[in-house]
DNA sequence: CCATACTTTCAATATATTCTGAAAGAACGG
DNA sequence: CCGTTCTTTCAGAATATATTGAAAGTATGG
C-alpha cells in the first residue's frame, strides 16, 4: 500500500483503456490520454512511455493523433527542450470532440452511401426489387435525421444536455 | 448489367457491414443482418451461406447471436425441415436493441467502475492526488446522467427523437 | 429406432490491428 | 556548422479478432 495515488490512478488508465476501445479507440491512445487528463502537470513523451511501458514510436505516433483530433495539445514548458503535452479536462469537450471525429469518419459517408443506394434502388422490380428500395430508403430517412441532430449536438454548448433531459 | 436487384442489394450488403463496425459489429454478422433486412422472404442458413460467402460455422455462430440480440428471430417455413429466419424491420427498433446491447456490455460497467474509482480517490493527497479525484469525479459526474438520458431513450418510443429534435 | 437432414462446436488457420525498436530526420544550443 | 537531444517513420514482430471446416451433436420423418 505505499503509493496510494499511482495504484488508483493505474486503475483509471485501465479503465478509460476499456471504453475508449468502445469509442473505437485503441488501447495506447486511450491510456495516454487518461494519463494525461488525470496529470496536474504537463508531460514529456518520456514521462509518459515510462509510466505507461509503451515504446517511443507507440508513444509519439498516439500522441499526435490525440492532438490531432483536438483532445491533447502541446504546451512549451519553459528551460525544456522537450515537448510537453496537457489534456483538454471539460468532459463536454471531450464528448464532443471524439462525437465530431467518429460522425465524419464513420457515420457520414456511410449514410450518404446508403442514401445513393436508395436513390438507385428506385423502382426496380419484382417483390424483391421493392422491399430492397422499401427497407434501405427507410434506414436512410431514419439515420439522416439521427445525423443531423448529432451534429448539432456538436456544435451546441454543453448545456444542451439538460435541454435534452427534461423532453426525456 | 444482367441482374440489377442483385448487384444493389450486395452493394447495400457492403455499406451495412461498414456501418457496422463502427457499432462493434463483426462484417459477417452485419452481412447477415443486412442481407435480411432487404429480404421479402426468410431465409435459411444454406440461402444465407451460399449467398455471401460465409462458412456453416461462422454462419451458424452469427445467426444465433442476431438472434439472442433481438435482431432476428427463426420463423418456421410450411414443409420445410429447415430453421428460416426474418431481420427486424423497423429501424427504430433496430437502433433501439443495438444501442441497448452495448450501453449493457460496455458502456454500464465502465461508468461504475468510474463511480468507484472517483470514491476511492477521495481525499488523496498531495497536488497529484487531488487532481486525480476531481477529473475522475468531473468525468463521472458527465457520464452518468447520459447513460441514464440513453436508458430512457431506449425504452421510449420512436416519437422520443422529434421531441428532442424540436430542443436541438 | 434407424437413416438422414440439419445444426453447433471448436481447434486450427487466416486476417486485421497494434506495437516495437532501430534508423533516419529535425531542431536546438553553443 | 557541429554535436547532441529529441522526434518521427516504418518494416517486422506480436497480439487480437474473425473465419473455416470437419467432427460431434441433435432433431425429424418414416
Amino acid at each position: 500500500m505505499e503509493n496510494k495515488v499511482q495504484d488508483i490512478r493505474a486503475r483509471f488508465v485501465d479503465e478509460w483503456g476499456a471504453l475508449g476501445s468502445a469509442w473505437g479507440i485503441n488501447r495506447s491512445m486511450a491510456s495516454l490520454h487518461a494519463r494525461l487528463l488525470v496529470s496536474s502537470e504537463p508531460m514529456s513523451m518520456d514521462d509518459l512511455m515510462e509510466e505507461l511501458s509503451l515504446s517511443r514510436g507507440n508513444t509519439s505516433t498516439n500522441l499526435r493523433d490525440l492532438v490531432s483530433w483536438g483532445l491533447v495539445r502541446q504546451v512549451v514548458v519553459r528551460g525544456e527542450r522537450k515537448q510537453f503535452f496537457v489534456a483538454e479536462k471539460d468532459p463536454w469537450k471531450v464528448f464532443v470532440t471524439i462525437l465530431r471525429e467518429r460522425l465524419h469518419r464513420e457515420i457520414d459517408p456511410a449514410v450518404d452511401t446508403l442514401g445513393r443506394i436508395a436513390q438507385a434502388s428506385e423502382g426496380l422490380p419484382g417483390k424483391e426489387g421493392q422491399e430492397l428500395h422499401r427497407v434501405v430508403k427507410g434506414l436512410h430517412g431514419f439515420l439522416l435525421p439521427l445525423r443531423a441532430m448529432a451534429h448539432r449536438v456538436v456544435g451546441a454548448e454543453s448545456k444542451i444536455l439538460s435541454a435534452i433531459s427534461r423532453v426525456l
